[in-house]
DNA sequence: AATACGGGGGA
DNA sequence: TCCCCAGTATT
């Protein structure tokens, strides 16, 4: 899950062990049958890093998944926490889980006031749960403090009023509740603008995976012009990258979509979909573009903003 | 140490 | 609109 909640990872979850339900079954899978499975969910990265990890194990590990936590650590893709949870359950290793629901439960009942995202933070949060880890049974304390903290010490509304803990629980001994856990404030929201192309030539459309170090890496997309601002169409048809794009083929714009206003995290994305009808009856293939059927896209890995757009123009 | 990375659902 | 989620990798 990493970062993602249960409730929305659970279909997925199913639906990625019965395509992958072994580590050689999903080592053998293509990139893009890992990515397509994992379309919608968010934090691409952590389909490749399990692709990637299978191979590892496959590879490197004789098939044979490693049960010492400095080695299970040193899997792409897993951090401190993932390496603590498997370790611990999988192989009963003394090692303690650091989720949200530890860190947020460990802030309140000592009203740590460091920051949890800080470095020195986690340090204090980590010695405190070291100390109450039940040595005899981690996986079970492992478990237990997780449902604790989505159960009964929630994000909001904690039920302290039934906590076995609110005679010793600081925030609430102190009536400071709302103030743990301490965190620092989110990064700026940052505006985007896309320009995407939804070109049609001969029933052909064109994409391309995205391989930057960015947003949505291994999905893919139109033809993208990138604007600093809110760009007129105009201004987007008389830039450099229309330019170079079409090369001087003969296009018409034959509409351009409303804006579609994605909402993230941390950014905030303004996209707009350009219908181009080229008019060359030749074949005609820009730098890097593959060219496919209209249609074919549905077969592509691709943003939850793609998918968006495609179910209500191209799948219409 | 700070930042990037998605998307959804509750308040 | 804001918060936050069974966090990790990169800068």
């Amino acid at each position: 899950m990493q970062q993602t909640r249960v409730s929305q990872g659970t279909d997925y979850y199913y639906r990625f062990i019965e395509k992958f339900p072994d580590i050689s079954t999903l080592a053998a899978a293509s990139e893009e049958e890992v990515m397509k499975v994992w379309q919608g969910l968010g934090y691409y990265t952590r389909a490749r890093n399990l692709h990637h990890t299978a191979k590892t194990i496959i590879n490197e590990y004789s098939g044979i998944f490693p049960s010492d936590y400095d080695e299970i650590l040193k899997l792409k893709g897993i951090g401190p926490n993932t390496a603590a949870a498997v370790s611990s359950f999988a192989f009963k290793t003394n090692k303690p889980v650091m989720d949200g629901n530890v860190v947020r439960i460990v802030s309140r009942l000592f009203g740590v006031l460091h920051s949890v995202n800080s470095s020195v933070g986690r340090t204090i949060i980590s010695n405190y749960v070291s100390q109450l880890m039940n040595q005899s049974s981690p996986d079970m304390f492992n478990q237990a403090i997780m449902d604790f903290g989505a159960l009964c010490c929630t994000p909001s509304k904690p039920g302290c009023k039934h906590c076995p803990f609110n005679r010793v629980c600081y925030a609430y001994l102190h009536d400071r509740i709302e103030e743990f856990p301490v965190r620092k404030k989110k990064t700026e929201m940052k505006s985007r603008f896309f320009n995407y192309l939804d070109i049609r030539s001969q029933g052909f459309t064109y994409i391309k995976k995205r391989t930057n170090n960015d947003i949505w890496k291994n999905l893919y997309e139109y033809p993208l012009i990138e604007t600093k601002s809110d760009m007129l169409l105009q201004d987007v048809i008389a830039s450099d990258a229309w330019a170079i794009l079409f090369n001087g083929i003969d296009t018409d714009v034959y509409g351009i979509s409303s804006e579609y206003l994605h909402q993230l995290t941390h950014r905030r994305i303004k996209a707009r979909f350009i219908r181009v009808v080229v008019n060359s009856q030749q074949a005609w293939i820009p730098v890097d573009y593959t060219r496919i059927k209209s249609e074919d896209i549905i077969n592509y890995p691709v943003s939850g903003l793609m998918a968006k757009y495609i179910k209500e123009v191209v799948s219409a």
